[in-house]
DNA sequence: TATGAATGAGCTTTCATTCAT
DNA sequence: AATGAATGAAAGCTCATTCAT
């Protein structure tokens, strides 16, 4: 028994290896662009093991893809849930982005370039992984227009859209320009800044 | 004269309907799976006369971004410069974005998805047509900030990063749910949404 | 018929131009290297016309190597028969080289690089000029080991080899390094040092 | 560590099946008209494999011309150095050319046709070994002039192109006529007859 | 005669995947 | 579990040749 979760532990082990060196690779080349051998060559194994713990190319991209929306999701639990205020929720949003970019830039980086914007990869698995965001979004929303939080002249799958497309736009920057992030301080400052211009706009006042 | 003329009219013409053919292709598969023989097909003509009007598959990209970048280029020109109020300039800006989106809907689907959010393809020409729409829309932020209309406690740059991501998170939602515009009304009203959305923010009042 | 006398005239330019074009760009890159493309702009016409004047690349060679043997047969014809003694004969020979050296340093190097060393392009029609040039020269050897002039020890046909070895090796070496050969004075000294190789050997006496 | 040294070694085999099968493909065809699929398939290998080996068709004929080389350098080695008689370092020279051509025809038609002749192939590298080759048969030239074995009035470079060009006139005349070279007294009545011709000339005394 | 647009077979090379060891 | 030799489909590109004008 001890034995069989150890070996379940050491395989989980080696395929975080690989999704690590996948996560690298597919950033620095795109998917299409990134090899089998490259991904193995990172992560210090032959190639041929690579398929020893992934069915092929397109099952790793989906372990990575699986990885970020599983974690997602959870903070969605955590957020949706409950009835805290629509700020906090959507602050608690923005720092699950800023800290996922913190800790796992490379991981960001692929979901931005290859799942969020391109509809090539998009599979009906994962389409309806970014759906389910946007509904739960959108539930958030139509919760603070509800509270008269949130103004009621525009639909609240729009609002998700333009708070999602906000998140994604900041991170984007931050991805494009290859910027780091460090520190507690500056990620409280982006959020802030995002946030105000969410609820609050670009007009002097 | 008249003859030489003619032949360059018919060289511009060849090459639009070879364009016209990638966009589609491209649109439809993404730049790598796109293959040149779909694009001659498409085009209706031989595989290697793809080949006689072009140096090769990169170029018909490239060929393609050109086309993107030119007519950005010649609405900034109108938009930039000239007194004129910083919302109207903005909302030039925004229709320009939609109009493409109405006319040549696979160009701009091509732009987001393998231009806008693609760091692979970036290559120091492509860089520096985004960098110079950047300045520009910053340059416009500048205005407003001076002229009291945009808060001053949000940096310009950072204005303009937010507003040109409203706008592709706006066209991106179009492309990515496949949506086709029509008529002169829904634009307007997108657009306001848009404008609103950016001067005013997301809170009720 | 003026007419028609002016116009083959004028065929007959224009072929020697294509010619002369073609010398060149397959003295640079070789046979298979060189476009049909490369030999047109060369010559200054559309490439669609070289077709008109020539079969096809094939016989753009053909005509080349055939203008080779036509030359190197006359000389043969003047050489060959009459009674004029061997050593007169052979340095005509070598001299037929250096001139056409001298003179068509392209067409000297197409015919040692494409068809003397290569077997690939040996069409029979080839060979038998090449056989035909051979058995000429192994007459005139084998005249001189009638008339005592030459050693009896080695075959006739040995001699031929040998000697025809010798001059295109020497050839060879120009066109090899790229040397180009200038003034009378220049040949002799280099037909007079094979000469004297061949007929005397390298040993010091 | 056995085991890598037997990976090495099976590598090497499997290098050696693929050169004597792009030799025998390339001397056939001559390598532009060599299809890489041609190699694999006289090699009884799939084509992938041979770039698995090799980086490319070039490096085929790069490792079977560094053969060739690598040989005759280590007989030059052999010859140069050392204090014995002219006549016989160059006989050992011949020798060495016949036991290649009686031994491995194909690779020497291969660097007659395309590296001895062909000024299209010269990479500098392959110059350089050539340029090698020509000095160190100039030095031992020098040497016999020096001895007073050689004759003095044509320069020692002079007599070594003479002496190179003989050599391969004879293993091209071979080559030529697709003859087979078997047995040690052939070998010794032709590696005579080119000695003979060298240092006595043609001339009947 | 002259042009060059148009065609498409043919070639090299890449790389995901399989499988014997 | 681990390796990397082996496979072969697939794709970009070249260029001799044809042909409408």
């Amino acid at each position: 028994m001890t034995n069989q979760v150890n070996n379940q532990q050491i395989k989980k082990e080696k395929q975080a290896l690989i999704l690590e060196a996948a996560g690298r690779v597919i950033r620095e080349k795109g998917y299409h662009q990134a090899r089998m051998a490259d991904i193995a060559r990172r992560a210090g194994i032959s190639y041929g093991l690579v398929y020893h713990y992934f069915g092929g190319k397109a099952e790793v991209l989906d372990a990575l893809i699986e990885e970020w929306f599983t974690g997602l999701d959870a903070v969605m639990d955590l957020q949706t849930q409950g009835d805290r205020p629509v700020e906090k929720k959507l602050e608690a949003l923005v720092h699950f982005f800023l800290d996922q970019y913190e800790e796992r830039p490379d991981l960001v980086h692929v979901i931005i370039t290859e799942v969020s914007r391109s509809t090539i990869h998009l599979t009906p698995e994962r389409l309806s992984h970014i759906k389910r965001i946007m509904a739960r979004t959108e539930e958030i929303m139509a919760q603070g227009q509800a509270e008269k939080i949130l103004r009621r002249d525009l639909r609240a799958r729009y609002l998700s859209y333009f708070f999602l497309g906000a998140v994604e736009t900041l991170i984007s920057t931050m991805v494009y320009e290859n910027q780091t992030l460090r520190g507690r301080l500056q990620k409280q400052r982006l959020a802030e800044a995002l946030l105000t211009m969410f609820f609050d706009g670009a007009r002097a006042r």
